[in-house]
DNA sequence: GAGAGTTTGTTGTTTGAATTGACAATTTAC
DNA sequence: GTAAATTGTCAATTCAAACAACAAACTCTC
């Protein structure tokens, strides 16, 4: 008999509504990665017929996914074809569960965020206060929002190990949470679907759909905060979450015999080699941002300073190679004070990568830092319910609509 | 205009046919991974209606790729429901070269070895050498082949790294072959479908087919022999493969800050820490087969080869640790000498790498040793062709067939 | 052991998503 | 201004899956 572990999605048979619906996937997905499309670009890039496409998109317009317009510059010969882009109606709230303050945005399915609003967070935060906090500030900026806007969800960004399938947080330092049910409790304030992810995979999906990564399918992601150390993976355009969601924990891995612990009391970790807390001390810094905290590394000329720089960078240098070594992926992106490691010198960092690397992993690899800074995980979290919607269009028709006379 | 680095599989559209091959590979996927099922059961696994099944494995019938039977005991209330199995009278060929001899099976679609060739290989092997060794081994044995039998391609195993879209070694250190087209050689001469692949991914591969991780779709595979240490990844059922093929190399991760170098001459990582080399001159051998090894192994009182184990033991707890928290997988399985060491002592493997994973991570995971030996490699090159075939079950009828009058 | 109840196989019919073919619309090239 | 090229649209066609109805083959009950 077959067992349930085993049934993939690939054993599933397939009906003529599945087809339908992977096809207007097919459509939102592309408009989703390229932007405006031509109804002929659409037909060229999934294959499908002409008349196929129109009826598609005639459906996709139904809906409320995508609008049509008139191309606007020459487009060579023959009759011009129609453009068609994804609604501007359309968006998602994202939630960012920090240590200092939640941050929820309402982010669009182009990426922008059109508004956050931002609550400070008290000490010893519960799960059910943050739930609360979250779903104030999603009712505050709800009411904000046009008549003929559609809602697609929420997705949340929490720093810790996320069962993703569950919107369970298994374990999330920073608060000192434990098996905490964010995603059900915020569903039920909410009455949206909610998706968790964990911040540094989310913000490695933000860099994939917006930022340093667009153009690939595999991708290796590393960032660096507060918080310690994080990464996301993307293979063949999938994100890994492993068996229960809690894969790509990249600051983890042993790389060294020293017994420095991380934040989590693992010890010879990259996370434990490779510290903001310690590049602040040597910066002679008691707290910076992002961009302060760049410029002081920039900037300095202290040889204490640059010798952890270069301890550091080291340290990184063996992480990015172990993780080539693993993923053979297209791209690594730094991101967080990582990238600005990479900055001070980026060819230490490559040296150190390819004395790690086989000969062949590392042919094609490009290191580069990450793009997105300010709405990193805005972006990243809503993506969570835009890729529903995108691997599902016409589920959209049940997501709730703003009411009242949509203005012209 | 849309960019041919991000058009993946799932940009584009499905037609009627592509609905058909689904369907019928979802039955042929069933079949290879459960054996025999009834058409009941296809019918409710697959969620497809009655009619459709029916339909869809007649047609399987017809290429040749099923064959049906009654149902041999009782099978409760209700008319008992038709048995369907996997043709016995479709194989491929298995091909390994490895450094001292070359190898060829006939394997049948339920990963049976029928048949066996060895050829011993001359030193300084050349790829023109060994491809035109592979074929005659082939020769020899498709002589055999009984009429109305179906050859599906040929898989190859090589101990080395290997870009698999384009079936070339890469780099290949034991026969020192840098950017050898074997597979497109060999397809010169057997007029077959050729697919390569690394030789660990292609263990993984078989223990996912028949071994310890059968009932898993997210493994991870770490497998020693005398090349080193090499690993397989499985994700959500899919094999790991990177952008180019080169993914997985799990024996070159950097663990300590050791000089001591691998067989690649990377240095500090996994390979260069758990050695069989070492294990052999402890135990005073040296040669040995893997079951020899693991005989001395088991056997020792030698107190100076205890503390080698414990130290490679300790290792191999970290790269295992490492690679939990990174793939968050259901199973890890260690094969070849890993697998001597794991039974040696797997308490203080687990210990230590408990000791370095996240609690999360290490929840549910499954350690345990490799199942298959003999045939490991046999198995997992033949499932390459095989592969295609179940996700392609129609161009089987493209495919060479034994002339003759079939014995009944 | 006969009949009720259950499950599966089969046949003819229906449904609907993609395709095809023909033609209209709209641009560029000469 | 006409030819060539490309795209949009409409009616008709195709065919894979589903549906409805019935036949077949089993178990269970009395």
């Amino acid at each position: 008999m077959p067992n349930s572990l085993l049934r993939t999605n690939t054993d599933r048979g397939r009906n003529r509504e599945d087809l339908r619906e992977h096809n207007l996937s097919a459509i939102a997905g592309l408009l989703h990665k390229f932007g405006t499309l031509s109804r002929a670009q659409l037909t060229s890039s999934t294959g499908l017929n002409r008349t196929t496409i129109s009826n598609l998109v005639a459906e996709l317009k139904d809906l409320g996914l995508v609008y049509e317009s008139q191309s606007a510059g020459p487009t060579g010969v023959g009759r011009p074809s129609v453009m068609v882009s994804l609604s501007l109606d359309v968006v998602a709230f994202a939630v960012n569960t920090a240590l200092d303050a939640t941050t929820v945005g309402v982010v669009n399915l182009l990426g922008q965020v059109l508004v956050k609003a931002r609550r400070p967070n008290p000490a010893n935060l519960t799960p059910t206060m943050a739930v609360q906090i979250a779903n104030d500030l999603i009712i505050h900026l709800r009411a904000k929002l046009a008549p003929g806007t559609r809602i697609v969800g929420i997705g949340v960004a929490i720093p810790g190990q996320v069962r993703v399938a569950e919107g369970l947080v298994r374990f999330a330092p920073a608060f000192k949470w434990i098996n905490a049910p964010f995603g059900p409790m915020l569903h039920k304030l909410s009455h949206l679907p909610v998706f968790l992810d964990n911040d540094a995979s989310l913000g490695c999906l933000a860099e994939r759909t917006l930022g340093s990564a667009r153009k690939f399918s595999n991708i290796v992601y590393l960032f660096g905060g507060t918080n310690g150390v994080g990464g996301g993976v993307v293979i063949d355009g999938q994100q890994l979450r492993g068996a229960s969601g809690y894969a790509s924990e990249l600051g983890h891995i042993r790389i060294s015999d020293s017994n420095k612990a991380d934040y989590s009391g693992l010890v010879g970790t990259l996370e434990s080699a490779v510290r903001r807390d310690r590049l602040l001390k040597v910066l002679g810094l008691k707290t910076a941002n992002e961009d302060e905290l760049e410029a002081a590394i920039l900037a300095t000329d202290s040889l204490e300073a640059i010798a952890e720089f270069h301890t550091q960078i080291d340290s990184l240098g063996i992480g990015v190679a172990n993780l080539v070594n693993i993923f053979n992926p297209q791209v690594v992106i730094l991101s967080g004070f990582l990238a600005s490691l990479f900055k001070f010198d980026n060819d230490r960092l490559l040296e150190e990568f390819r004395r790690h690397t086989l000969v062949a992993s590392q042919e094609e690899v490009v290191v580069t830092p990450g793009k997105l800074n300010a709405n990193l995980l805005m972006i990243g979290a809503a993506e969570l319910p835009i890729q529903q919607i995108m691997e599902n269009p016409s589920s959209i028709s049940e997501m709730p609509l703003i009411k009242g006379r949509k203005k012209i």
